[in-house]
Order: C-alpha cells, then sequence, then structure tokens
DNA sequence: ACCTGAACACCGTTCAAGT
DNA sequence: ACCTGAACACCGTTCAAGT
C-alpha cells in the first residue's frame, strides 16, 4: 500500500482502537484519525477502502488478542479458561464491542483463538459436528454475556436489576402488575460478574458432558 | 409533550423503528424521520431530548414486542416458549439489534417479559436468587445468539464457518496453521439456526434442572 | 406557548490538482 | 506514482426569530 508513510494497515488499526477506547466509536472520525498519526485524511484511505472496512480491521485486532490455550486438564477447562479469556478481552475494550458483534473474526490472528477451541474437543474424541455445535452455544453465550455487562443489564438499579420501571409509574402499581420482576430483579443486581459468567458457562458444559459422557 | 403535532413519543419511536428496520440506523436521521412524520427536525426534540434517547425509545418498542408466556407444562418449556420469543423478535429487526444491546428494558411494556421468565421458575420453587442467576445466563444466551446468527458469524463461507482467513493465506498454509478450523469451521454454516439455538438453550437448561432435580 | 428556519460545528468521501 | 486540500453532500443540535 502506502510507501511514504512508513504506516501499515495494523498500525492504523492499532491507533484506532486507542481512539475508540478513549473516546468511543462515534469520537473516532477519519479526520482525527488522520491527525493522530501525522498525515492527511485521505492518505487513511490508501489503508482502508472506507469507514467499515476501518472499523472491522479494528475488531481484527481485537480477536488477536484472544488467547489460544493449549490443551490441558481436559476439553471442559480448556473450553472455560478460552472464554474467560475471550470475555477478558472483550471487556478491556467496552466502547469496542458494537465492532465485535458485527465483524466476525476473518483474519488468521483472530481466527486462532476458535482453532483452539475446536481442537479440544476434537482430541477429547467429540465429532466435528458436535464440536461445531458446542462451540457455537458457548460462543454466543459469551457474546451475548459480554454485551450486558458491557452495557449494565444487570448493574444495580439499571435495566431488569431495578425491579421496576424508570420513572413512569410507581412502584406500588409496578409491584401488583410486575411482581416478580420487582421480587427478583433487584438480585440481579448483587451477582458478581465473573462467578456468573463461570457459572452459566457449567451450566452449558454440564448439559454438553451430560450428552457425551466420557 | 408536544400539543398541536398530533403525535406521541411511541408514534415517533415507532416510524424511527420502520425506517431503522428499512435502512439501517445509519440510515436514520432527525432530518429524514421529521420529514417522513411532516413536521420540522426541531419538533423532535420535544419528544426526545436527542438522537440517543430516540434510539432507546426504538429498543422499548422492540422489547415491547416480546410475548410474556403463561405457565404451560412446567418451567423448562415455558421458558423455552419465552426464549424463542426473544429470538424471533430480535431477528425480524437485524438492523435494530445493535440497540437491543446497547439499551437494557425500562419501561412497563419493555419489562413484561422478564417478569414472565422469573414467573416460571419462581412458581416451579426455584428461590429468589437461582432464578435471577439462571435467568442471566438464558438471556445472555439469547442476545449473542441473536447477534451471531445476524451478523453471520456461522453463515456458510463467512467468519469462522469459512474455515480459512479471507484472501490473505493458501488454504494449503491455513490447514497446516489452523487445522480445527478447517475440518470444523465449514460445518458451522450447515447447521440450522433455528435447531441450534434450541441445541444450546436445552444444554442449559438441561444443566440447570440437573442441579435443581425436581 | 409552541413551533421553526437558519446557522454552527462537525462528518465521510469524491475529485481535481500538486509534487 | 503518491499524496493532499478543497469541495460536496450530508449530519445533530443551538439559538434567535416568528406566530
Amino acid at each position: 500500500m502506502a510507501k511514504r508513510t512508513g504506516l501499515s494497515e495494523d498500525a492504523v488499526a492499532q491507533r484506532a482502537l486507542a481512539l475508540i477506547d478513549a473516546d468511543g466509536i462515534e469520537g473516532l472520525s477519519m479526520r482525527k484519525l488522520a491527525a493522530e498519526l501525522g498525515v492527511s485524511t485521505m492518505t487513511l484511505y490508501s489503508y482502508f477502502p472506507d469507514r467499515a472496512a476501518l472499523l472491522d480491521g479494528v475488531a481484527q485486532a481485537i480477536y488477536a488478542q484472544i488467547d489460544a490455550p493449549e490443551d490441558a486438564g481436559g476439553p471442559r477447562e480448556t473450553l472455560r479458561v478460552l472464554m474467560r479469556g475471550v470475555r477478558r478481552v472483550l471487556l478491556a475494550h467496552p466502547h469496542a464491542l458494537p465492532l465485535i458483534a458485527e465483524y466476525p473474526p476473518r483474519t488468521l490472528a483472530a481466527l486462532a483463538f476458535i482453532n483452539a477451541g475446536f481442537r479440544a474437543l476434537r482430541r477429547a474424541g467429540v465429532g466435528p459436528r458436535d464440536t461445531a455445535r458446542a462451540y457455537r452455544a458457548l460462543a454466543a453465550y459469551s457474546l451475548g454475556t459480554a454485551q450486558v455487562e458491557i452495557n449494565g443489564y444487570f448493574r444495580a438499579g439499571e435495566g431488569p436489576a431495578a425491579g421496576r420501571p424508570e420513572s413512569e409509574e410507581s412502584s406500588v402499581e409496578v409491584g401488583r402488575i410486575l411482581p416478580y420482576l420487582a421480587e427478583v430483579g433487584p438480585l440481579l443486581g448483587e451477582l458478581d460478574d465473573a462467578g456468573e459468567f463461570d457459572y452459566g458457562l457449567d451450566l452449558t458444559l454440564d448439559g454438553f458432558m451430560g450428552r457425551h459422557a466420557t
């Protein structure tokens, strides 16, 4: 690509990620990013055809941060380690999460952690198709968990954890219409995020291992 | 709020949702929405303080479409029906999914389906805390599933389902570096979305029921 | 009191020009 | 060949003015 600037696609994507971490996706403009890198705005277009391609590149850079663990202690433990790593990396870049949801892993470095997940199941004797099915369920759960954690679905006093709609009806009224929400909702906010992630992961793994008794 | 226009917050949000369904979130501008509604751009600001509040309103309108099923056939079946309904509504508005991820349910109508989920578990004798924990895991899984389905994570030939990085390395090279991806990835694209959603849901429910043998 | 047009401070991207 | 400034066609939101 560009020759004189001394930049690379990855260098541009990394700087874009830093700006997103600081100011959010809306805070990243082609103009600001170019200024940070000391080039003209239009020079960015020699690395990425448009802003969407740049954002895809940022997503790939994040995926590449996820560890691909070696097998140790059986597939169940390897998958637990892998998915905890997924969660950790996603939580490290909360403003970038919409990009993870939108752009699937695509580059070699971005796909390495998935290869590790498949390997753990295949080596344990799980067939290719059941490996795909189990991985799919675990990946959806891990991505969904990052979403609800980052966006405060279950944070005390917000969303369903409030146990009542925001400033619309009186709490008394709500307790009558949505009594189970009023009772259980506030408990959502008291749960420990990391512990609950493991809990849900274990539920799925329990279910899977129950069907593939080894 | 505004008196002369004959509009309401909900009417504005519903029209915004229709525009998003057609053109995506980026395709929704305050100017275009106002023109659709036959009012000046600034009139919208008497219903919502800014664009973010409008998008939150769109999310609430979507949550309100999710059915809150009565108990029938036990908690397991009720939760299955509930979560299938969540998936169905989210898939009906693919362009709006980022709003669901960003804005948790907040209004009375938007929270009704959660009350139904809590009710199914509480009536089955599950304690308030375990109800919160189980619901959290199921909600994260259902949201994550909608994300990966809509964004083609597992669609044949895209993302990990391609089994190879996009136009970077030769397939031969990749089969050597990420052999499990090359073997299992393509199978992801052959799975049936609705069936796989039920599969992952059942894994979690199996795990949960195994711990709460009734 | 209620609504609005013009203006402000931004965007992403096209394109013709500069070296 | 490689890079860029100006221009184009948009944005969300502020604000002073109109009825």
